[in-house]
DNA sequence: CGATCAAAGGTCAAAGAAAGTCAAAGTCAA
DNA sequence: TTGACTTTGACTTTCTTTGACCTTTGATCG
C-alpha cells in the first residue's frame, strides 16, 4: 500500500474514536516515516469537505491540525430540500438538488441516477410542459420521503 | 495459445478464489512476459462490462487495476421484463414486477423502495388515469435501464 | 511595549511512479 | 489477400513523494 494510504487509515483509525482527532505535523509526519508535507497532501487529497471531514489547524508554537468527521443530519437535509420544492420543478433545477446532494454525500451514486432517471423529461414525454414539471416536482419528493 | 489468451486465462484463474482480484500492471506485465499496455489490451477485449467484469483502476504511486466478476443475469433479466412492458402500466402490474424483481435478488430493498416511491399513483395525482399509466411506464422503463 | 526569534504549519513546483492511449507493425485464418 | 485480432512501444495523464521556501503565532528580550 501507498505511504498516502498508510496515513490516511492511520488518521482513520484515530478518528474512530469519536469521530475527531489532533495532530502535531512534524511529530506525526515522524511517525509515519514521511516529510511533513505528506501529511498536507493526504488531507487535502482525501479529507476533503465533500468526503466529510473538516481540517482545521493553527500554526505557531503548540500548532496543531485537527480533522473531524462531520455527519450533517440526513433527515433534515432532505427535509430542508424537500420543502424547498413547490408544486412544480423544472428538470435543470431537478438535476441541480440532486447533484447538491450527492456534493454533499447524502445521495450515493446509484441513488443519484435513480433519481435522475425518474425525474428526466424523457419520462414525462407524454405531458405538456406545465404538467411535467408538476409531477417532476410530486417524483421527486417521493423520491425523497422514500429514502428516510 | 496466444500470450492476450494466457493472460485472460491467468486473471480467469485469480479471479476464482472469490470473484476479485487486484494486480499491479508493471509486475503483472512482467510475471507473463508482456509489455505492460497488453494488460489493457486484453481486459479491453476480454474482461468488459458486457461480458460480465468491472475494472477498476489508479495511476501514480501505489496505483492498481483492480478486476471484480458481477452478475451478469442481472442485466438480462431487467430487459426483460423492460420488454415486457408496453406503453402503459398501472400500480399494481408495476408493484409485482418489483416484488418479483427483489424476490430473485435483483434489486436491492433499497432501490425497490425507491422505485415504488417514484411510480405510485400518489405522484400522478395531476393526470387523468390513462396519463398516469403511460408516465408510469416511462418512469419504470427509465428506472431499470438506469440500473445499468 | 515592540523587535526579534523559534516553532509550528502552509504552498508550490519538480521529480517519480503508476496506469492509459493510440497508432503502427505483426499474425493468422478464411 | 484481406480483415480481424494481437503485440509493441512511444507518448500522455494522473496520482504521489519530496524538499525548498513562506507565513503565522507565541514567547522572549531590550
Amino acid at each position: 500500500m501507498s505511504l498516502s494510504n498508510s496515513i490516511a487509515q492511520m488518521i482513520l483509525q484515530m478518528l474512530d474514536q469519536d469521530g475527531a482527532t489532533e495532530i502535531q505535523r512534524n511529530e506525526f509526519a515522524q511517525l509515519m516515516g514521511c516529510v511533513p508535507s505528506q501529511i498536507n497532501y493526504v488531507l487535502s487529497s482525501r479529507f476533503t469537505p465533500e468526503q466529510g471531514y473538516i481540517v482545521e489547524s493553527r500554526r505557531g508554537g503548540g500548532g496543531y491540525i485537527r480533522i473531524r468527521r462531520v455527519n450533517l443530519d440526513r433527515g433534515v437535509m432532505l427535509m430542508h430540500v424537500i420543502n424547498s420544492i413547490g408544486d412544480a420543478l423544472d428538470e435543470q433545477t431537478c438535476r441541480a438538488h440532486v447533484t447538491n446532494l450527492t456534493y454533499g454525500r447524502f445521495l450515493d451514486e446509484k441513488t443519484a441516477k435513480l433519481m435522475l432517471a425518474a425525474t428526466s423529461d424523457i419520462c414525462l414525454r407524454a405531458l405538456p410542459q406545465e404538467q411535467r414539471d408538476t409531477v417532476r416536482a410530486s417524483i421527486f419528493k417521493q423520491l425523497l420521503l422514500a429514502l428516510n
